[in-house]
DNA sequence: TCCTAATTGAAAGTTAATTTCAAATATCAT
DNA sequence: ATGATATTTGAAATTAACTTTCAATTAGGA
């Protein structure tokens, strides 16, 4: 919650820095954004926002979102083949381990990969400048059956 | 090329177990797509087909890759967001370095990687049915500059 | 050869993302 | 506070990639 405030803070002063303008649907866009703390469609995060304010549009929050990852408080995600999930940047990098069942993500972080995967682009004289390692399968629950 | 003809067998083999047909568009197709051995876009593999038939149709194109993948003979992949890729699946398992500049696309396999992602799945208890691990960058051509 | 189910290719439809544009609004300079 | 103006909004239109439909064609078993 104070979290959330501090990352409205750092996305006013992008704006600022660029000229653009703060307005209530942005605010209430990023706000929502930032206290669900999760992975989400745009359509997810638009049916959030407009149970606030039931007049903001699809496109308000396309943008708002794209605003956010251009700030860089904002990632988005390609997992599958579906929609694109974003979620708030919040601290470092990290991987994730999708449920082909109930689509529950899992986020995880393993030094050993990260180290090791600079390894193997050094070997072939590789710059790495990102990395996306998504592990599909069966989350705990739904081995239940 | 011989190599060819053992992929062309395979397939043949699935179609009869399927009930499905031998046409001159899918053998040109898959023999196009086997001997360029390499990651297509459905356009591109279009594109090598007509230069020997430019009758035949993308949707055509698109239906028998749509088939190989089927029958295990392809992998689809989809790198950053643009059109998907298929590449012929070969030998085993292996992840890619895509170089951001030029599109050029280096495979690699790490046991220690794959291993240690095993062990992270199993330490929340999740069970791994794929992975996909893309590392972006620029390739050794594209940092001379 | 004949019959029938499978295939083809053009056109239409779908889905998610992106752009356009006129009306509304935020910010800056009086 | 007022006015000027560049930005923003939201509906509608457009795009890009893929997927389906359907009538005409073709493969392959009887
Ligand atoms: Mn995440
Ligand atoms: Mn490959
Ligand atoms: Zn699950
Ligand atoms: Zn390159």
């Amino acid at each position: 919650m104070e979290e959330t405030n501090t990352l409205m803070d750092r996305l006013y002063g992008y704006l600022h820095k660029k000229g653009l303008k703060q307005t209530k649907q942005r605010d209430l866009i990023a706000r929502t954004f930032f206290s669900l703390n999760t992975h989400l469609k745009i359509e997810e995060l638009l049916v959030e926002v407009q149970k606030k304010d039931p007049k903001v549009g699809y496109v308000t929050v396309y943008r708002a979102l794209k605003l956010l990852k251009e700030s860089g408080l904002a990632h988005q995600r390609h997992f599958g083949e579906g929609q694109s999930l974003f979620e708030p940047a919040g601290g470092g990098h990290h991987d994730h381990m999708i449920c082909i069942k109930c689509g529950n993500i899992t986020e995880f972080e393993d030094e050993v990969i990260e180290r090791r995967q600079e390894e193997v682009a050094k070997k072939i004289g590789f710059k790495i400048v990102s990395h996306r390692h998504e592990i599909y399968g069966a989350c705990p629950k739904c081995q239940e059956e």
